[in-house]
DNA sequence: TTCCCTGCAAATTTTTTGCAACTAG
DNA sequence: CTAGTTGCAAAAAATTTGCAGGGAA
């Protein structure tokens, strides 16, 4: 396997690690998970991982195999794909859904619960939590006899860059008014 | 522009308002939103609202598709395909997902907003609605200056009638533990 | 008559799988 | 060595579109 990457010299699996990466925690669990269950270290994996880490973006399938091709040619979809199921049963990535068409995939580790507003208009996306609103919701389960595994609150609507005509746009809004009036397609 | 609606009987589509139909007001909302979109009345279109409306299930595309068929085969896939839009358009229908990878679609009109508990191993359903939450909801929504226009709220996990071992399963619950145990797959 | 609608087939898009070659352990 | 992994190609699954014939207004 040809190797390729990054500022590593020495080690097999160098990329994983390098002295910059602030990741030493995920790719414990990752590698203990795949110890666990008798899986392999691989490059491919460790590449992977390394970026989905590295972005905080919501990212399809593809999109993280856009940003691993930037890094290595060699690396197929099909392994993109089945890395990020991994890194679900990992513990280290969540499928999230934002009605565009596609699974999307955030950090999970060391991530608090949080839940989105979404803007419709310019897909801005803002991460908030709320305490009271998870123990409402623990309350309701409860007296439904719901044991709770897993949520996802999701808020649609308009954010306050995409209807003020100001020229400051708050950092969370990824596009500017009069942008892409694409709604929801796919 | 021709008046229709309510309990017609010379109408030409006569099985959009039969005498056991309690749904003139949705027809009417229907109607009306075909009549300011300039668009037509087909009997294709009022059958398959009345299925819609019919059932409480969550149906996706396929299956309100089966289900129309079952009155009348000569309706293609795509017809209930693009009138399900229709219906989301006419509010009249509100697409939900559960991560089963379709989209389903449930009631919306004179359907007070509510949110799901799901449970992953029998894929019982349970509606629920907390005006703390949303309150809460607004409160933060306004903190951001995000102007909501919908939300969706699902809580995962596991229903009491399939942890239970008692065999009185309530209503909600469409399978019985043991039964296919599949998880989240497509 | 004029658009709109319908159903079919086909195209797209996204997700998933089969398989032969390859490799970590 | 052995069993898991990879990338390609192809299959599946779900959604969407083009179009010719038919129908509502």
């Amino acid at each position: 396997m040809p190797e390729h990457l990054e500022q590593q010299e020495t080690t097999p699996l160098p990329q994983s690690q390098p002295a910059t990466d602030a990741f030493h925690e995920e790719f414990e669990l990752f590698h203990r998970h795949l110890v666990k269950h008798r899986l392999k270290r691989t490059a491919q994996r460790d590449l992977i991982l390394r970026t989905f880490l590295e972005t905080e973006a919501h990212l399809s399938v593809e999109e993280l195999y856009d940003l691993v091709k930037q890094r290595d040619k060699t690396v197929g979809f099909t392994t993109v794909y089945r890395t990020l199921r991994l890194l679900v049963e990992a513990k280290l990535a969540r499928e999230v859904n934002f009605n565009d068409g596609r699974a999307r995939y955030e950090h999970e580790y060391k991530h608090d619960h949080h839940d989105h507003l979404i803007c419709t208009e310019c897909d801005a996306l803002i991460e908030f939590f709320s305490p009271e609103i998870e123990r409402l919701q623990e309350e309701i389960a409860k007296q439904y006899g719901f044991v709770i595994a897993d949520h996802s609150h999701r808020v649609f609507g308009m954010c306050q860059a995409y209807y003020t005509n100001s020229d400051d746009y708050p950092p969370y809004c990824r596009k500017r008014p009069g942008a892409a009036q694409e709604g929801k397609m796919r």
